[in-house]
RNA sequence: CGGGGCGUGGCUCAGCCUGGUAGAGCGCUCGGUUCGGGACCGAGAGGUCGGAGGUUCGAAUCCUCUCGCCCCGACCA
């Protein structure tokens, strides 16, 4: 391509919307444009760079067996119906109507359409395994869109789904896109952390997100130091040191606590406790993912413990949680937050006529001699045996993992953790679509069975934002050479000298026909404009061709590296080839 | 959805509080000088001040409504 009659709108200053880096160098580097909120056009070097993308992403899939679909991204609304997510999916889903007035909407994504295609054309165990794919565009109205394009309204996602007679076979394909999404985002150039985590909306039994850590992701992991295991904070846990009580007394005794509200309160209080000796009680609603039903719960941690609330509604198997309004705890328990406790509390949720579930910590397992509220105001009950004076309805990993603490699966190793953000997200699916939707297969017994499925997706926008976000500098870009837009950029320092443009010419072809992709800098531009711009767009190489050129030598620079080499022009093609492709 | 902020030439922003002929820098066009890290001089083009309504002799500026965008939180495959 030549730069002088490519669009690519560079801009000197940043634009003021853009917060987040990949945001701001995709946009003043030209390859992105906003149309609305999480919206965006993707200008030529922009879809470049989707496609190199997308090419490994076909690559790899088509090397596992994938096969490749091309799937409607309008839905009528029945399949949803059926599936039961037409409901769940709540706001989100983009609805609309169709000129009869038939409820359609804009596809999420695509398990019900696959599905579909599977129950009315899969009907023996012969016929699997299957592996279906397809890049699509995916519509998800975000209530609240943001940072570029790693939050999207409308975005192009790969979406693979695995069909398997039995759980054996979803083990295999699930292991398979293991192995291809480690290959894919490898040769992007992107470093990745596979975590555990919550399957939320999907359902299914496991699911590993691929996160690329950059301080503009939306989610915290741990990370061992160690071991390399990886647990998202929804999903992660540590090893912590036991605490020993003394035995306590027979039964909790009340005290009086004017004026202390809080855990830290009560640790200088007199007859007080330490943090890691009491007992934290939390009051959620939270609505039953099958039946609807609202209910409170008590959640019970250790005192200088922090609850994460997804783990709370996945050991409830609650759709929704939320903290309980001030009115709403006085109401179940008599008394107001600083002042609550799980003793007895089961009782007063029933004179309150209200149904309560009570959660522990498993930290709190075993633990006796400890102190927490009385659910009167002001005061506190020590001597609190967990088990025996309380009773949890279960027991489940309710806490929050904190830096610094033990890896739960190895010794020695240390957690860090971070932000990051999800590029890609492998779940087993398992049974839950082909039984609502009615995908049966006849086994090799002749019984008739549903299909197990999996599903996996990597959002294509996010490889670009995650690769921007780990490789940029203070001038711009540093593209991975496999998804680079251009392999190499010539820059001819000054287009009104003959010979400097003949040679920029002259290594302009013989470059493209070395296979390579090749942007000319051809512009009547001064030489420091176009160093600027080379350096902003994040071409891997430049050549730059000037004075040099009647010595025979043009000049290699790396992106990367800023390391720039006098090279003759006569091996400089096959140089380029060897460095710019190796590798990829 | 709660909180905060912002809409003024293509871009970044000033002007608004205290109403009175719409500004700057960058970019763009033309001419000249320059020419290896975002040149300089000169001459130009370009804006219904997001939209609607209102107050006023007069509104970018004050009031009301509305649309859009950004950020924080909640939420989230």
């Amino acid at each position: 391509m030549r730069w002088s009659h490519y669009f690519i709108p560079t801009l000197r200053e940043d634009p003021a919307d853009a917060e987040v880096i990949s945001h701001r160098l995709l946009l003043r580097a030209g390859y992105i444009r906003q149309l609305g909120a999480g919206i965006y056009s993707l200008l030529p070097l922009g879809w470049r760079v989707a496609q190199r993308a997308m090419k490994v992403v076909r690559e790899e899939m088509d090397a596992i067996g994938g096969q490749e679909f091309f799937l409607p991204a309008i839905h009528p609304a029945e399949v949803w119906k059926e599936s039961g997510r037409w409901e769940v999916m709540g706001e989100t889903m983009f609805r609309l109507r169709d000129r009869k007035g038939a409820d359609m909407c804009l596809g999420m994504t695509h398990e019900e359409v696959f599905t579909t295609i599977a129950r009315h054309e899969i009907r023996s165990y012969k016929q699997l395994p299957q592996v279906w794919y397809q890049i699509q565009t995916k519509f998800r109205d975000e209530e609240r869109p943001k940072s570029g394009l790693m939050r999207l309204r409308q975005f192009i996602m790969k979406d693979a789904y695995s069909f398997d007679v039995d759980k054996a076979g979803l083990d295999r394909a699930f292991e398979d896109q293991r192995e291809a999404y480690k290959k894919i985002f490898d040769r992007c150039g992107i470093k990745y952390h596979i975590v555990e985590a919550s399957s939320g909306a999907m359902g299914g039994s496991e699911s590993n997100e691929f996160m690329a850590r950059t301080s503009a992701g939306e989610d915290f992991i741990a990370v061992c130091d160690a071991c390399g295991y990886a647990g998202n904070l929804e999903k992660a846990t540590s090893r912590i040191a036991q605490v020993e009580d003394e035995a306590g007394p027979a039964a909790p005794e009340a005290f009086p606590t004017p004026g202390v509200r809080t855990i830290e309160d009560l640790t200088t209080f007199p007859g007080g406790a330490a943090a890691d000796r009491q007992v934290k009680t939390l009051v959620y609603l939270a609505t039953d993912g099958a039946t609807r039903e609202q209910y409170a719960v008590l959640a019970l941690l250790r005192g200088d413990h922090q609850l994460h609330e997804v783990k709370l509604a996945d050991s409830l198997g609650a759709s929704e949680v939320r903290p309980a309004h001030p009115e709403e705890i006085r109401d179940l328990l008599g008394a107001s937050a600083g002042s609550l406790g799980g003793v007895g509390a089961r009782d007063r949720a029933t004179a309150a006529k209200q149904k309560l579930r009570i959660v522990a910590d498993s930290a709190l397992e075993g633990r006796r001699a400890m102190t927490t509220g009385a659910n009167k105001d002001e005061h506190h009950l020590r001597g609190v045996d967990v088990e025996r004076d309380i009773r949890p309805d279960s027991w489940a990993d309710l806490r929050t993992v904190s830096a610094g603490e033990a890896c739960p699966n190895c010794e020695g190793g240390t957690l860090d953790v971070f932000k990051a953000m999800e590029i890609g997200h492998i779940f087993k699916l398992g049974t839950k679509y082909s039984e609502s939707m009615g995908a049966r297969v006849l086994t090799q017994e002749g019984k008739e069975a549903p299909i197990v499925m999996g599903s996996y997706g990597i959002g294509v926008e996010r490889i670009l934002s995650a690769a921007v976000e780990q490789s940029h500098d203070a001038d711009g870009i540093v593209w991975p050479r496999a998804i680079a837009p251009f392999d190499v950029v010539v820059t001819v320092t000054n287009v009104k000298q003959q010979e400097i443009t003949d040679a920029g010419e002259r290594l302009y072809a013989e470059l493209r026909r070395a296979g390579l992709e090749v942007l000319l800098d051809d512009r009547d531009e001064r030489a420091g404009v176009k160093f600027k711009d080379a350096d902003l767009i994040g071409i891997p190489f430049r050549l730059t061709v000037g004075k040099k050129v009647t010595d025979g030598k043009v000049e290699l620079f790396d992106r990367a590296t800023k390391q720039s080499e006098d090279v003759s022009i006569d091996g400089v093609v096959a140089l380029v080839q060897t460095r710019a492709l190796s590798g990829l």
